[in-house]
DNA sequence: GTTTATGCAAACTGTTTGCATTGCT
DNA sequence: AGCAATGCAAACAGTTTGCATAAAC
């Protein structure tokens, strides 16, 4: 189990919207297919650069913003100044989940209890906005801010 | 109407943290309570500026820092390079909103239609989630990732 | 009188851009 | 062949830090 092949779907996607599928890209792809957690640009270029030395910073950012413009990546921020990706399985993935990000010290714990409830009402919500907005919903982002049990008490000090 | 004069409840409980209060402080809290919308740092600094113009950029990021570190204001980042901070109002301020995000063009739609419903189910969510992870949750952010009327079109090109 | 906050300038960090070269198709 | 993608180095933008000074307590 070294390297999962491919991600016929993304690569399939990809091209068909005229993008040249390159060795650089495919790395890419096969990294974050690979990942169960989002990734920063640069943990991609680090798993990536074993496989294929050849890789720049640059491409790896480059890949990026054509992959989250298409809507086949997904981009967020957590705040802590560097922007994460991850495959855009939809938020009907098996890996879906969503966050607590302790204001404290910036850990960040993901959940996926009661995400059925979660995803049955923002079904319901997506549905009234799309109309609403004229806006496509692709996927979600979900975080609860507040103090990990350590900075609570941290916070009690001061 | 000129500038809504102090905000005795973050003034007062910034000081029970035991920091001093100062001139810089209070215009940068009076900014962020006169504010309706998310405020990134620049923004702060030009809103006190002419209020008190011995202002630096270094002190609103430091204030910044230490309200956020408090959870007297919150600090969240849409991916656009720049961090925006808000009054920790909590869910149930009335400029309380939630994000649609396009990710092809990044424009941010805010809206508050549903609102309720979601609140209504996140309340019982941080219940579970709080008990769980031991995790006080002060807030959330929830958005919604697509392609704006405008960008959806641009892709079918693509 | 101590201690904390400030301003300035310089350092940092993640990301973007210009340009000549390489590699898909 | 033709045009898109790449790598490198330099440019950028937002944020952070060191240090001497000023302001709170």
């Amino acid at each position: 189990m070294k390297k999962k092949q491919g991600s016929p779907l993304l690569h399939g996607r990809f091209k068909g919207y005229g993008y040249r599928m390159t060795q650089g890209r495919e790395a890419i792809m096969n990294a974050l297919a690979g990942a169960k957690d989002h990734l920063s640009a640069e943990d991609i270029y680090m798993k990536v650069h074993p496989a294929y030395p050849a890789i720049g910073l640059t491409s790896v950012y480059r890949t990026l913003e054509v992959l989250v413009s298409t809507g086949l990546v997904y981009k967020f921020d957590f705040g802590d100044g560097r922007a994460r990706y991850e495959i855009s399985e939809g938020p009907r993935g098996e890996g879906h989940h969503h966050h607590l990000v302790c204001t404290g010290c910036g850990r960040i714990i993901d959940y996926a209890d009661f995400i059925d409830e979660e995803l049955a009402l923002l079904k319901k919500t997506e549905a009234g906005l799309s109309r609403k907005y004229n806006f496509t919903i692709i996927n979600h982002l979900i975080q609860f801010y507040g103090f990990c049990h350590k900075c609570k008490n941290r916070k009690n000090d001061k």
